[in-house]
DNA sequence: TGGTATGTTCCAAA
DNA sequence: TTTTGGAACATACC
């Protein structure tokens, strides 16, 4: 594949060789997260703040131009000399003040994480994607293997984009989750992974709230009765925090470092047995995402019942 | 080799 | 109008 037709030539040039995967875990440089929900990027804002608050960024370099905006010149020159005054998380974004009214809104995808090494330039990464050096010769890295993850620049007075509400934040309670889920006639599990309603929840989390809350992802929302809709409100926030706390769910070779996966009752456990009820745990397609549930915990809505729609089948079939 | 992946967007069709 | 499915983005793992 050629690399440079859509690139425009702004720095675009051979991404710097990864060192061999052991190398990672040597010297000063150190791995500052992964992952993609709320827990995920908030575990990593709480560590970028750490390393990023108050220093000042002396340069920026793109080697993939088509994941930053606006172009990677006018980027470049509007971090330079910028001040990170502070690192925030809104939805699964990470977010770079910079004050005067500008932010840096990080979207790590599927595969973006975070690398910083306090002694400049030498340690390089696999997937290396774009690099900030900072006055004091620090410098952070944006990798990302898959190249979905984005970085723009935007004006802080007019927040882009337009997320929901922050499932953690106290403005979320139940009465708000019931009028949000109210007039919606989408079944619940797509419904809550939208971003527009809701901004943090991903398809790990999604499931083990359903799980807990007791509710049959392909449940229509609007059917929820209100005390169902205060269990799923209660489980999202308490399936979120604990998964902070814990550091996120590290998985396979992409995610590594928080202690979550063990504490997952469905996600990933298709066929073995449910923790509550023995029952094994079944995996159907739901919006073209993955879907782990409980058949007996989460009783499939009535209109669906005993169709084919929520019997057994490989994840790999659509409904 | 093909199926799958923690995300989002765009388009077409229902 | 709202909802849904499919493809696309691009790569790596099993």
């Amino acid at each position: 594949m050629s690399h440079c037709s859509k690139s425009s030539g702004t720095h675009w040039h051979a991404p710097p060789v990864a060192r061999s995967k052991h190398l990672l875990f040597l010297g000063r440089a150190s791995t500052i997260s992964d992952m993609p929900e709320l827990p995920e990027v908030e575990t990593m804002v709480r560590r970028l703040r750490k390393l990023l608050v108050g220093r000042t960024i002396v340069d920026f370099v793109s080697y993939w131009p088509r994941q930053v905006s606006p172009d990677v010149q006018t980027l470049r020159a509007a971090l330079t000399a910028s001040t990170i005054a502070g690192v925030t998380r809104r939805g699964k974004h990470v977010v770079l003040g910079l004050g005067a009214g500008k932010q840096l809104l990080i979207h790590p995808k599927m595969t973006g994480r975070f690398e910083f090494d306090a002694g400049g330039p030498a340690a390089e990464w696999k997937h290396t994607r774009a690099v900030w050096r900072f006055g004091d010769g620090a410098c952070l890295a944006f990798c990302d293997a898959r190249k979905f993850g984005r970085i723009r620049l935007v004006d802080a007075v007019r927040p882009e984009p337009a997320l929901g509400i922050e499932p953690l934040s106290r403005s979320f309670t139940a009465e708000r989750l019931k009028r949000l889920l109210a007039s919606r006639r989408g079944r619940i599990k797509p419904l809550l992974l939208n971003q527009a309603l809701i901004a943090g929840l991903g398809n790990i989390y999604t499931d083990e709230a359903l799980f807990r809350a007791g509710i049959h992802p392909l449940t229509p929302a609007a059917d929820i009765s209100p005390a169902r809709v205060t269990r799923l409100h209660r489980a999202i926030r308490q399936v979120l925090q604990e998964a902070v706390r814990k550091r996120g769910t590290s998985f396979d070779w992409a995610y590594a470092g928080g202690g979550m996966q063990g504490r997952l009752r469905v996600y990933g456990r298709a066929r073995q047995a449910c923790y509550r009820c023995a029952e094994p745990v079944q995996a159907i397609r739901v919006g073209q995402r993955g879907t782990h549930f409980c058949p007996r915990c989460q009783k499939a809505p009535s209109h669906l019942r005993g169709s084919r729609a929520v019997a057994d089948r490989p994840p790999s079939r659509r409904l």
